[in-house]
DNA sequence: CCGACGGTTCGGCTCGCACCGAAGAGTCCC
DNA sequence: GGGACTCTTCGGTGCGAGCCGAACCGTCGG
C-alpha cells in the first residue's frame, strides 16, 4: 500500500526522459551544475531546474550550492547501482518463447496429459525447489539441467542414462502449477523422476485420479536424496 | 540518448501506482491471474488488462495462458532483485550524507579540477598547503599573501606583476573545498596560478570539464618550484 | 553602483495516460 | 448448445505533468 506509492514515487523520478538522461550523466560520479545539465538534455533552465528539485526532493541526488552555481550529484553509490541495474535491464524478446504460448490443439492435449508424467502439487515444487541447488537451474527462459543436475538423476536416483535421451522432449522444462502458483519440472526430466519415485515404491498413486503420496520408505528416500522433509508438507 | 530512454521506459512501467502494486504482489514469486491483480489494486478488468500489457511488452513480467486465464509472474530472479533494490530505497535524508564514496571518475575529479577559475580538488589543497610556508598566511579572517608570496607569484611562477593588480577583487581568498573538505585558495592570486600551470602546459583539462591532469612537465616544475611531489596525490 | 550571469518562481499551454463502461472473443461446465 | 466466467478491445473523459518564457533574486566582477 504505501510501499507500492513509494515504489511508484521513486520511478516516476526516472520516468521522464530528460531526469533519465541527467540520472545518466551523473553515473560518471561527478557534480554538474543545472545549466550543464540544462544544456546536455536540451531543456531550458528552468525546467531543469524543477527536475533537479524533484530528484532531490527524492533522494536521487545532492546538492550542493555553491556561489551562484547550484551542484548536484548522485546520492551515493547504492544510487549508482540502483541506476546500472536498470540500464542493464535487457531488451524484452520480440517474438513470444513458444513454449508460452499454445496452439488450441496442443491446449487441449496439454490439459489432459498435464502433470501426467511428472509430479505437480506441492510435492512437485518442494522436489523442483530441492533440486534448485543441485544442478537445477531456474532462469527467465524457464528451466535447465547442468551437468550435475544429470548425475544427479542417472547416479543417486538411478535413472540409465539412456532413458535421459529423447529425439525432440527437452530436459528440463517449467509447468506452471496452478494449485501451487509456482512452477515445477516438467519435460523428460519430469518424467523420469517420477517414474523413479513410483518404480522404487516411493511413491503410489491414490485412487483412481491423479493424486499420488508418499509411502514411508518415499519420505526417508527424499531426506536422503534431496534433503527434503515432506513430512512438512502438510 | 536512446539509453535514456530506455532507462525512462523501464521506470515508467513502475511509475504507476497500480502497476506498481502488481510487481509487488508478484514478488513472492508466485504467478497471478489478471483478475486477482485487478481486485487487489482496485480497478476495472479492463485497466488491469492494459497494464499486464505493458509489463509484459516491457520485459519486467511473463505471462502464461492457461484456460481462460491469464497467468502473469515476474520475469526472473534479476527483476526481483531490481524491485527489491528500488523498494529498499531509503528515505531522502534531510541533513547531506557524511562522507560520499566516489566512482573511479569522480575520484579523478577530486584529484584534480578547476573551481571557477582556480585549481581545486587534492590538486588546488596541495598547491595552497605548499604556499603556506612562502608567503601565504593562513588567518583565522581567512587567507592573506605577505610580499613574499607575491614575490613567489611574480618572480618564480611568472606572473606579470600588474596582473595581480585588482581594483576590487582580493588578492587571496579561501574556498571551501567540496571534496577536500578543506580550504583551497581562490581570490586572483589563484586565478593567476591556474593561468600560468596552463599556460605552461603544467596542467591540462582532462575531457570537456572541469577534470585537470598535471603533465610531466608540470610535475617536474612543481618540484622545483614548491618542493610538492603530486605523484603522491593519488 | 552597474551589468552579466546562473538559478528560481510562476502562469499558461499542451499532451500523455490512467481510468471506466460497454461490447466482444475465447473457455469451461452443465 | 446455453450460460457463466475471464479477459480484451475500444471510445471517451479528466487529471497530472512537462515544457516554455517572463519576471525576479542573489552572486560575481569591474
Amino acid at each position: 500500500m504505501s510501499r507500492s506509492s513509494d515504489l511508484a514515487a521513486l520511478a516516476r523520478l526516472l520516468a521522464d526522459d530528460t531526469r533519465a538522461r541527467f540520472c545518466l550523466a551523473l553515473l560518471d560520479g561527478r557534480a554538474w551544475t543545472a545549466g550543464e545539465l540544462a544544456a546536455l538534455a536540451g531543456v531550458s533552465a528552468s525546467t531543469a531546474s524543477e527536475h533537479l528539485g524533484k530528484l532531490v526532493g527524492g533522494g536521487l541526488l545532492v546538492e550542493r550550492r555553491q556561489g551562484r552555481h547550484r551542484y548536484v550529484q548522485l546520492a551515493g553509490p547504492r544510487v549508482a547501482e540502483l541506476l546500472e541495474g536498470l540500464v542493464a535491464h535487457p531488451e524484452p524478446v520480440r517474438e513470444r518463447p513458444v513454449s508460452l504460448r499454445m496452439s488450441r490443439v496442443s491446449a487441449a492435449l496439454a490439459r489432459g496429459r498435464t502433470c501426467y508424467d511428472h509430479l505437480a502439487g506441492r510435492l512437485g515444487v518442494a522436489i523442483t525447489d530441492a533440486l534448485a541447488g543441485r544442478g537445477l537451474l531456474d532462469t527467465s527462459a524457464g528451466f535447465a539441467l547442468t551437468g550435475e543436475g544429470v548425475d544427479w538423476l542417472t547416479g543417486p536416483l538411478g535413472v540409465p542414462p539412456e532413458d535421459l535421451r529423447s529425439s525432440r522432449r527437452p530436459l528440463a522444462k517449467a509447468c506452471l502449477d496452478w494449485t501451487e502458483r509456482r512452477s515445477h519440472l516438467a519435460g523428460l526430466a519430469g518424467a523420469r523422476i517420477c517414474d523413479r519415485l513410483l518404480a522404487n515404491g516411493w511413491v503410489k498413486r491414490v485412487g483412481t485420479h491423479r493424486a499420488v503420496a508418499v509411502t514411508p520408505a518415499g519420505t526417508e528416500a527424499l531426506r536422503t536424496l534431496l534433503a527434503l522433509d515432506v513430512t512438512r508438507l502438510q
